[in-house]
DNA sequence: CAGAAGTCACATATCAGACAAGTTAACCAA
DNA sequence: TTGGTTAACTTGTCTGATATGTGACTTCTG
């Protein structure tokens, strides 16, 4: 026979777990404005640390942004918070972060090959037409939603989320490539080619040429910016 | 001339912000204490709040874990967290867990028969061999141990984590499936013999064929889940 | 009347003191 | 050795006071 170990509850666990359950309920949803401390302390019969620590641990979870003088608003999804403490970009991590994207990417444009409705078809159109549009100065943040887009095709909300998460840990990594694409015309150019021909194969739902395609987009993408990076490596060890 | 916006940064944010640097410069590591509120409060010469706020703050990002009567410990990398407020087992994010969970498997696996070390391949052998033993009680735990030593032999550290994460918030699903295994020796049977063939593959250091074995793994458990679940379907609807 | 400035209410931020409650280790006695 | 008590140290909780940020309202002024 074991035994669970027995865990007195603490008065601001149970706080959390009100909180939380009234969000997940829908009462309060985002943006909302949460109760002040005074009046839930008043309402839960508990003293003001009690809700402030339940606050401030939803606080570290994300779910709520404190204001001072203001109040306590509940936030969306804020995916950047997975990944929240690993923006050490040493070489190794980058490098692993970067392995992952691949196999995520690579596994949702085959998803989105086959599940992607007009509507997507249009925001990864749109992304691409605006990064061929602004070439030089915020085609990174075009780039980015056209590989969201196609995440959000996938029709797996778990994946796009974590390929959100991902690009926005890699995000200096990503300044700098950009900024590397931005100085040579010809990397536009093929880069736009295979953005494409992505496109192209989503569009005619061809699962396998999509995978291909994003696999050939990405081993690109990771060679220039090893190209790039090794040049001005010691930027990066400092970072 | 610009002005910078002004932002009196919290007490507590500094606070906090310390701490993390603490503990991402190694002064303090996985399973450290760190000192109590009150030495922190005094050699930060701050109020108890500040320190309490901020230890709350990190206890809710994932980073420590406060232990009353104790202290405060360094917890590692606590993988429960990243998909902590997503333990809503609607079907729909079952189904889309699995899917991210097989499309990380399946890739771990193939980098597992490349990157696996001779103590990777005991670590799996000794999860193996345990799960044949004691087979009806815990061969879940030994089952997890098995994939989560894969992910460890891929080399990646952050598939090793995201695949934790996983697991863990599936936890309820893998416990039902696995009170499921343990009535129907057939499926036992099964089951362990596709683990052989995956180990094998790895092995002999064939991806390709570590990657088929993985995906008709998953399939099969796949599809074992969808039937059990669809008998008793009640149960997760009011879970 | 319109806009700037002041005022006030209310929110969180911080501090500090007191006490409650959990953990550990050391000590002591049967 | 075993079991119980105690002491020291930890976090948990409550409370009251004060500081500071925000927004709405009022008042002053041209």
């Amino acid at each position: 026979m074991e035994f669970k170990r027995i865990s007195s509850q603490k008065i601001s666990d149970k706080v959390e777990e009100q909180i939380v359950r009234l969000i997940k309920e829908g009462s309060y949803k985002q943006g909302d404005k949460l109760p002040s401390v005074r009046e839930l302390c008043e309402s839960l019969e508990v003293g003001r640390s009690a809700v402030r620590d339940a606050l401030t641990t939803l606080k570290g979870r994300g779910l709520v942004e404190i204001r001072q003088g203001e109040g306590t608003f509940v936030t969306g999804f804020n995916p950047k918070r997975y990944f929240k403490h690993m923006l050490m970009p040493n070489q190794k991590e980058i490098e692993s972060l970067f392995q992952v994207r691949e196999i995520l990417e690579t596994s949702v444009v085959k998803l989105a090959a086959v599940n992607r409705s007009e509507e997507d078809l249009v925001a990864m159109r749109k992304a691409l037409d605006h990064m061929s549009l602004c070439k030089y100065d915020d085609s990174g943040q075009h780039d980015c939603q056209f590989h969201m887009a196609i995440a959000n095709a996938s029709g797996n909300p778990i994946l796009h989320q974590l390929l959100e998460s991902i690009s926005s840990s890699m995000e200096k990594s990503m300044a700098d490539f950009h900024r590397l694409i931005a100085s040579k015309p010809e990397l536009i150019y093929d880069i736009h080619h295979q953005h494409e021909l992505i496109m192209e194969m989503i569009v005619c739902e061809d699962a396998a040429g999509a995978y291909e395609a994003m696999m050939l987009h990405l081993s690109y993408v990771k060679k220039q910016m090893r190209k790039g990076f090794s040049i001005r490596s010691e930027y990066i060890q400092t970072h």
